[in-house]
DNA sequence: TTGCTTTTTTGACCATTGGTCAAAAAGATA
DNA sequence: TATCTTTTTGACCAATGGTCAAAAAAGCAA
């Protein structure tokens, strides 16, 4: 039954007020800045019809990271159809990656609130499933690049490296650089002028290490980012 | 003058009896469940002395922060002066990063409470500055080592990197590597039987194709780690 | 439309916590 | 011992998370 009453229509409609209303107040004032009077107050509700779409304001959180990663999701898809050699795909996943992070900042931020044990666990598994599968789902892709390029003939992997240790790899890389980036203290006393640029030397360092070709050396992947980013996500975030 | 009356004795070392309270607070309750009344309860102080040793309970756990940050600098100098090549000693001082993980995981999840913005922007900025100043002797001495290679001729680099490059990228890799670890619910999907050791792999093979010598294939870097952790850390957390 | 039932909304209410501060206690000093 | 200074205390306030009985709205049948 998709027939749905005025009425039900409006609660399921007020669900994304919600969202939008929280993620505009977290973007602005942060996790401690986020609280139930002031998403309700926004949103000329009682508190406590807040409550009855969300248990706290930490699952409030966690839809907010689900919703982001939606579309990461979808950023992934479009990427990995890139034409052409895998190596090339798996720049192009790259360029997802980080248009990513520099279109949705506050997804960063929502992830490093969710990183907290104490905070994650006051929310449901079933919800927290929902914000997985969605992630699954970009590893996943991921990981089929990497099998393709196998297939190709590519990439030969030794018997020690398996290509989940690839998508290991470049995961704890990606992350890893963006959030020390993140931690300017420290990382502006470090001589590292463009950190997104150097987050994908890096990379590129590890598949040619890996025996991914066609090398770094052989190809432009620099220029090959570019064409992704004019080519397919050229249109900006209110696309995707 | 070193001279403290009885009283002043007992104001300074009360602020250890905090730190140590709070740590075992947060590591059982974590963030959430860390709270002024709890420590002052625990320490059976009124809450008031609390608040004159700090200011909120972010500024206690960024002193915590800063205090395991502490034996981390220590073991990274130890690890420093594992005597032979550089890449040896830098392999030391990954064993060093690896077990200072293990022997003390509670930092992890102090870290990853503090890179919330709208947490740490609750400490002021000299506090935040001590664990900089720590942080960045890490960095220096993990600078030092990549240094000792060029000057050794292992290690020649290419223009475009610089040993700051080479620290970020292993940072990166490090940290990220932790991180993702961390998430298990995605992390178990993949099929990483063990995190540290692949951590580990990764980071020779990008030391491997910065051009460090010697290469991961000519020598075992597995029991480098072993010897390390054995010859140096061997007698456990409690003496560093 | 009317009267009844079900669903939804409301905001008063309570408990917990962060944080303050005037008064009390303890310590230093002469 | 008397006086001044420092430290401690816990009552107190404000803000927030979260609950729930009562009120309002919606749905529905005659």
């Amino acid at each position: 039954m998709t027939t749905l009453t005025p009425k039900q229509r409006e609660i399921q409609d007020r669900e994304q007020l919600i969202l939008d209303a929280a993620r505009e107040i977290f973007r602005t004032c942060g996790y401690l800045g986020l609280n139930m009077n002031r998403i309700a107050e926004r949103l000329e509700y009682a508190k406590g019809t807040i409550y009855q779409h969300f248990r706290n304001k930490e699952e409030i959180i966690l839809a907010l990271a689900a919703g982001t990663l939606q579309k990461r999701a979808l950023m992934f898809e479009k990427a990995a159809q890139f034409p052409g050699k895998p190596r090339f795909r798996m720049a192009a996943i790259g360029c997802a990656a980080e248009l990513f992070v520099k279109w949705y900042p506050d997804h960063f931020e929502l992830e490093k609130v969710l990183s907290c044990g104490s905070i994650i666990e006051k929310t449901r598994t079933k919800l927290r499933d929902k914000k997985n599968i969605v992630e699954l789902k970009c590893v996943s892709i991921v990981t089929g690049i990497v099998r393709d390029a196998i297939a190709n003939g590519d990439l030969k992997l030794s018997k020690d490296v398996s290509p989940d240790h690839i998508v290991f790899a470049l995961w704890s890389m990606t992350y890893g650089g963006y959030s020390v980036m993140d931690s300017t203290e420290t990382m502006n006393s470090m001589g590292i002028e463009n950190g997104f640029q150097t987050v994908r030397d890096n990379n590129h360092l590890l598949l040619d290490q890996f025996g991914w070709k066609p090398f770094s050396s052989k190809a432009d992947y620099n220029e090959v980012f570019e064409q992704v980013h004019q080519e397919i996500f050229g249109d900006g975030p209110s696309q995707h």
